[in-house]
DNA sequence: CTGAAAGCGCTTACAG
DNA sequence: CTGAAAGCGCTTACAG
């Protein structure tokens, strides 16, 4: 709106601006711009006045204007490819992250791509610089723009293991092979020595399986590979991971070739079950059931899940991988990045937990958190 | 950066601008903003030139320069006041609002507060001019700063019936009568006619309970407030709301005289029970696996859910809110206001579905979801 | 149809 | 310690 004055246009046309609160304490746009940006060099007088000013006009500067001027947008940018096949989405991460930003004063500004798209393009939000850093999840097997990025020193962390190689990024991600060992451990000491397993496939599925093995190795107990089924990361969408698990699980408990019959008492080629993504669950439980197999009694059960009310109900044995923590440190790795660029990449580790509960036939040792009323 | 050009600063200190798109092109900035902004008064061999040197150069307006400018910063708040007893949020919702936003070229910034927070001050995205709409959802009790931004013509959609009072705002809210009957009818047409529920006070718990009346008596079943359960509100957050959902259980079945008691085939005061709230879930089924009450065999079953892999996996009848949906009309509803301030302030009410599994123990109508294998 | 210039609301190097 | 002024990178009313 140029040629046209603020005060042609009506007094409270927009916001109280600098220039007004300036005016009204008497000074230069200049030391409100210190005072409000806590620089020491007012006096202390001037600064009061200042403040007063401030208060009386409520006046609160314009993100945009100061961005502008510092090339600075205060806005981290969040962007997850979707549907991804990781655990550790969800609510939770946002809130991890946007609680740390919070206290920066900065903000989360979203960008739901889908993984098609995001392997091809940045999200406009980084074309535009409309943000600082950029937290980057999901399926984007080391898309081409952001290796660009991390010499565009456009400050990035990777969320997940898919870290582009050749590149240094920051990145959080999942230990999957300390708590695929403990909950095997778990089952071996309930006595379990016929154990089986369903694992997704890629490197998330060698880090499990390994952990996996080295339990099974410490108990002197010997892998039996037909124990064991893969299940390809394809499948791990919400469309298919369903009828995955189910094919998985009636592999593993050799249901398959009995046309599906089992009747109680029969014994299963295992008597412990491991299932390593959250995804396939539903369809495991689902062939449990069809074949009246009931857990802990017939079948001892330990999963991948995602903390959600509903493992609590059914009891189920989890392990569980804090989506806040994970939020938290991604965005607390981005910041220290942001305040001192070209800092060396770290990459940090979260270990998910395994949450104890009746699925898995032990629980002597930690009470459910089920049967812990408040 | 003042008093010093770019050019001291070395060329390529930061990003191409429009300035050196134009004189790649031979034309004024301001024929080149014309033609990124699609103003059809441009000659098509002008034109043309200015599309040429834009590629060349990869050149992408920076968005804040813009902002500052237009007075549109193309992003949308959303403030969620968190811990909300409120069903539909979730990622879903933030999914939902992303794709509508997405087609407008528009952003989503985050506001994740405390309920308490918010009840005070407005989000600094709102008072610092960085959004130009804002979506809230949670529990804000009508905050003042919200019935203010109503004249100060800053767009707000409201999730959730708390709609502040007075003023009119635009809101997404969810029907909590229609599904209640229609959870109540279906229990009814299984031949139950003691019936129990659990449902949730405040404005929700009296449409809850009016949808189950409406349905009782259509079926000609005299209600029986010694059936009915309430929780109050301030209890469905995080840590008291197992608790609630047992204990009211226990109440409604009077497991809590028995001192916990109950042995099969003794007969329950109902024989079906209605859950009206996802977070009592998790302490009504403890209750139940406690005294070993079976689903459906004793006890039919329908609660409100999220619509998560574990109610699918439980086989519970749960009332669904399609928070995907919620969000998306939130988003067109802001969009709608963003286009034509002024404009009426609508409600739009969004209906749950009933997803019938097994727990309500009259599956032949719908097939379950749970077995439908892809 | 096109350009020169003012303006969006801040910050900050420079000169006092 | 303080102010006048340039600059951040765009848009757009105005004049041609």
């Amino acid at each position: 709106m140029p040629r046209r004055k603020r005060s042609e246009t009506g007094a409270s046309s927009g916001r109280v601006t600098l220039d007004e609160v300036a005016q009204l304490a008497g000074v230069s746009k200049a030391t409100v711009s210190r005072v409000i940006n806590g620089k020491s060099c007012v006096r202390p007088h001037v600064r009061e006045r200042v403040i007063k000013a401030v208060k009386k006009m409520n006046y609160h500067p314009n993100a945009v204007a100061r961005a502008l001027a510092t090339r600075r947008t205060g806005q981290v940018g969040l962007l997850l490819a979707l549907p991804s096949s990781m655990p550790g989405y969800g609510l939770g991460l946002i809130q991890g992250i946007e609680a740390v930003l919070r206290r920066e004063q900065m903000h989360l500004v979203l960008n739901v791509m889908d993984a098609q798209a995001a392997q091809w393009d940045p999200p406009s939000t980084v074309t535009q610089r409309q943000v600082d850093g950029l937290i980057v999840g999901g399926d984007l097997n080391g898309a081409s723009w952001l290796k660009e990025l991390a010499g565009d020193s456009l400050p990035v962390v990777v969320l997940g293991d898919e870290v582009p190689e050749g590149v240094q990024f920051s990145a959080v991600t999942i230990d999957w092979l300390t708590p695929s060992a403990q909950a095997t451990e778990r089952l071996l000491a309930a006595g379990h020595r016929r154990i089986g397993a369903i694992v997704p496939g890629g490197r998330w599925g060698d880090q499990v399986r390994a952990g996996f093995e080295r339990a099974l190795a410490g108990a002197g107990v010997a892998a039996d590979s037909s124990r064991v089924a893969r299940v390809d990361v394809s499948e791990l969408r919400n469309g298919t991971a369903h009828a995955a698990g189910y094919r998985a699980a009636r592999q593993v408990l050799g249901l398959a070739e009995r046309a599906g019959r089992w009747t109680p008492g029969e014994g299963l080629p295992v008597t412990a079950l491991y299932v390593a993504h959250e995804a396939l669950v539903p369809g495991v439980l689902h062939a449990l059931k069809e074949s009246s197999i009931s857990v802990p009694q017939d079948l001892a059960l330990v999963v991948w899940g995602h903390g959600s009310a509903g493992e609590q109900a059914m009891g189920l044995t989890a392990v569980t991988v804090n989506r806040e923590q994970m939020g938290r440190m991604a965005a607390l790795m981005l910041l220290d990045l942001l305040k001192d660029r070209g800092r060396q990449a770290v990459q940090l580790a979260i270990t998910p937990s395994l949450v104890v509960r009746e699925s898995c036939g032990t629980q002597r040792a930690e009470p459910s958190r089920v049967y812990s009323l408040a």
